[in-house]
DNA sequence: TTCACACGTTTGGTATACCATATGGAGGAC
DNA sequence: GTCCTCCATATGGTATACCAAACGTGTGAA
């Protein structure tokens, strides 16, 4: 948490400046985060990041609180926060929950997955195409995690969405911990495959798509 | 939060009276909602429980944040924590997510369950046995909720345990709202049938129980 | 008698102060 | 010269102080 890394989380900060809550400061960082701009491991220090936020240590506190519970970031005893740093075991237990989830979904929407449905996915693949294009690392690693957060969304089920968000979110940490970069593009092919089974109403061919997706 | 509910939250207070962390706060709230000692739509206060529990607001206020994230509690602006209520459309959702996951659960793990597995859910269906007769409410709820959390131990998957746990206590407290008590012993009953499937191995019909105990 | 306004009290929101602990560096002794 | 110890400082943990907003109550006027 050097001075450097004030600009690299100010850019959000302002972003979300509107009189900056707890859940905007840990908006903030999570995105800081998944978008690589806070490494694994670095120390989220209170006093540095009130500093930056404009904010007290309190609310600082209250976010960083709650990134402890998504275990985005660590809390060790009496020595603060840190940016988690997945291990490989629970990198497979986060990948075997989602496909647990992800794919149990998909068997239950597919079948009757309207055209309307398909043509939201569409938008989302081309927005994740463009940022493919523009080499834009920060867009393209949160549109490529979106798309699944889009997919849960279409069941209308706040709690499933709400759990897909969060085990995403540690699915980018994980990814940027163990793979290598050049694999985006080979994802967003992967959920080009995905959407046109799902438009097929072929669901043992989605879920065989998203069983594969999911174990890398 | 009338000076009666002081002795109510005591109890388990005193249990973990360990230099009461902010966790262990949480924890105790927690029991006492699902244990029915705090009413759903109780306002949680922070100076009063603060006294309770013999420190100051900040770890109250840790510990309510906590539980908002866990939506046991809801959080209004500006009017503090309430035990949360859940609408029946919440319920619908949580029970929906919990049969993605733990019939998913099921399907992998039954086929290979090994006996010693089973013992040890068999010696919790004991205990269970045991709370009903003696008419033991409060353990008796903590029970019929840890089962399905055994179950999923048995998969050493840190994420789905504590998935699981998360639900199955929204799922208390739902119950607490939208179903009768007298249910405890049927629900106790399906256990033993969903464990008598898993000995025999029997995928099918162990799924086909537990779908129909999530659907009450 | 009833309605409305205002004031006081309660409560949550945020900042700050204080304390304990961990850490790193400097200095002294072997 | 190296290692150990001690102190200074940085940092997290907890309590408290201060502020603003919401709510309830009582009083006065219509």
């Amino acid at each position: 948490m050097s001075p450097a890394h004030a600009k690299l989380i100010d850019l959000p900060a302002r972003r979300a400046r509107k009189s900056p809550s707890a859940e905007g400061i840990a908006e903030a960082l999570v995105t800081a985060i998944v978008e690589h701009r806070l490494a694994p491991g670095t120390q989220l220090k209170e006093r540095a990041l009130g500093e930056i936020f404009g904010v007290s240590r309190t609310l600082i506190r209250e976010a960083l609180i709650q990134l402890g519970r998504m275990k985005v970031v660590t809390m060790r005893q009496s020595a603060g926060a840190f940016v988690a740093t997945p291990t490989v075991e629970e990198a497979h237990q986060v990948f075997a929950v989602r496909r647990m989830v992800e794919l149990q979904w998909l068997r239950e929407w597919v079948p009757r997955s309207t055209p309307a449905e398909v043509k939201r996915l569409r938008a989302h693949l081309l927005e994740e195409r463009d940022a493919l294009k523009r080499s834009d690392v920060a867009r393209r690693t949160r549109l490529l995690g979106d798309f699944h957060v889009e997919i849960a969304r279409i069941s209308a089920n706040t709690v499933l969405v709400d759990l897909t968000r969060e085990l995403v979110t540690r699915s980018s940490l994980i990814l940027l911990v163990y793979q290598s970069w050049q694999s985006a593009q080979h994802s967003s092919d992967e959920h080009k495959d995905l959407v046109d089974a799902i438009a097929a109403r072929d669901v043992d061919r989605a879920v065989a798509i998203a069983d594969e997706h999911l174990r890398h």
